[in-house]
DNA sequence: GTCTATACATAGATAGAC
DNA sequence: GTCTATCTATGTATAGAC
C-alpha cells in the first residue's frame, strides 16, 4: 500500500466529518438548518486549524477566528457555547476518526508481520491526510480541561495497545524476538508522531511520506524480526 | 555509564545556571546586587517551569507567577522587561546548556559504536536531569517570536547533526550499514524526545531512565550495526 | 441566522509610595 | 529593591437590531 492508494481507500470528506460533529453536538449548536451547520462547521474548523498551525489555541482570539472564518463573533457562538467547547469538539472528533480508520485498516492483516506493517503505514498515512488535525490534537491536548485530558490519554494508550497486541502475537508465533513489548510499542509510536510534529524538517529534506513509512518499518523490523 | 554516574559527572547547579543567565542579560535586569539577582532568578525560573508543566506559558499570568515565586508583580519586572523576554531567557539558556553538555560527553567516545551509545545516553540522562527545562523548551518553542524560533530550529538541527556525523563515521568505518543517515538520526531523535514528552507514561509503567536508554540503544544498534 | 455594539473580565505593564 | 494601586489593552461572551 502507498499513500495514494490509502487516500483513495479511506474517504475522509469534510462534509462527512462535519456531519458527525453535528450528530454529537446537537445540544450546543443553536442553528437548525443542517446544510448551514455543516457548511459553517467546516469553515470554523478549517479556520481554527489554520490559525493554530501558527499560534496556540489560547493565543487565537475569537476576533481572529471571526476574521479567518468569515463569520461574525456573534454568529460563531451559535455553533459552540464557549471557546473551550470548540477545542473539545475538534479534539474528540479527531481522536474518534483516527481510531476508527486505524482499526479498520489493521483488521485486513493476516499475520503479525503484515499487521505491523499495516499499522505503521496506516498511522503515518492517516496523520499525513489529516496532518493539521493530528498536530492540533497532540499540541493542544494539555490545554484541555481535566476530564477531557483523561480521554486524550486513554486514546493515546489505546493506539499504543494496537501495537502491543501485534507484537505480543508476533512473539507468540515466534516471528518476533522476545523484547520488552511495551517499550517497543512506545518507541514505534514516538517515531510515528515525529512525522506530523516535525513536518517542516521532512519537507525541507524532501522526505516523502512513503520514504518515511518504509524507514520506520525498517527500524521496527530490524528490532523485532528474528534473524 | 548509568544515570547516577552521569549526575555526579555533570554538575548542573541552579546557582551556576542562574549566574550564566545574569551574564547574558545584564541589560534587561535592573537589580544590581548579584546575590539577590541569582536568588530571585532561580525562584522565578523554578516557578515558571512549575506552572508551565500544568498549563501553557500564555495561560500563565504574571499574577500566577507572582504568587508562585513570592515576588510581587512589580518586582518581577525588575528581572525582565516583558513576559516574552522571560520566555526567551529560559529557552535560550536551556538550549545552551544542553548543547554544551552533550558535545562534552560525546567527545569522550573513541569509535562510532561507543560514540552512538554515549550520545543516546547523555541526551536521555540530560533530559532526565533537566526534564522541566526540556519539556518547556520543546512545548513552548512555537510561541517564540520569529527570530528566536529560528534559533530553536537551528538548535534542534545541531543536535541532530551530532547523530548524523556519528552514523556517517560508522558507515565509513564499515561498522554500520549503509542506511539513510538523515532518517536514522531523525528517528533516534524522536525516540530521545519521547522520554521527556511522555514522562507520565513511563512513570506509570515503572520504566527507569536506564531501562529506556538501553532500549533505545538496542533499537539503534539493531538498525545500524552490521550483523 | 447573522450582524453590530457593548458589557464585563482578565491580563500586562507602570508609577509612585515605602 | 519591593510593594500596592492603577492605567490600558485585549479578549470572551451576550443583547438586541436587522
Amino acid at each position: 500500500m502507498t499513500y495514494n492508494e490509502f487516500k483513495k481507500l479511506v474517504n475522509l470528506s469534510k462534509e462527512e466529518i462535519s456531519g458527525q460533529i453535528l450528530e454529537r453536538n446537537r445540544d450546543s449548536i443553536k442553528v437548525k438548518k443542517e446544510k448551514k451547520v455543516i457548511d459553517n462547521l467546516i469553515r470554523i474548523i478549517d479556520a481554527t486549524l489554520a490559525i493554530c498551525s501558527k499560534k496556540s489555541f489560547q493565543a487565537m482570539s475569537i476576533r481572529d477566528l471571526s476574521a479567518e472564518s468569515g463569520l461574525s463573533r456573534g454568529a460563531l457562538y451559535s455553533y459552540f457555547t464557549n471557546k473551550e467547547e470548540l477545542l473539545i469538539l475538534i479534539q474528540s472528533q479527531g481522536r474518534e476518526i483516527a481510531y476508527r480508520v486505524l482499526t479498520e485498516q489493521i483488521a485486513k492483516g493476516n499475520d503479525p508481520v503484515e499487521k505491523l506493517r499495516l499499522a505503521i503505514k496506516s498511522h503515518i498515512y492517516l496523520s499525513e491526510a489529516m496532518r493539521t488535525w493530528f498536530y492540533f490534537t497532540y499540541i493542544e491536548a494539555r490545554n484541555l480541561p481535566k476530564d477531557e485530558q483523561k480521554r486524550a490519554i486513554e486514546s493515546e494508550l489505546l493506539t499504543e495497545k494496537i501495537f502491543i497486541d501485534i507484537i505480543n502475537e508476533g512473539i507468540k508465533e515466534e516471528a518476533f524476538r522476545d523484547v520488552n513489548v511495551a517499550l517497543a510499542a512506545a518507541v514505534i509510536k514516538a517515531m510515528l508522531q515525529d512525522w506530523y510534529l516535525k513536518r517542516w524538517k521532512y519537507r525541507n529534506r524532501k522526505v516523502s511520506v512513503d520514504n518515511y513509512a518504509d524507514f520506520v518499518i525498517y527500524v521496527a523490523e530490524s528490532t523485532l524480526l528474528i534473524k
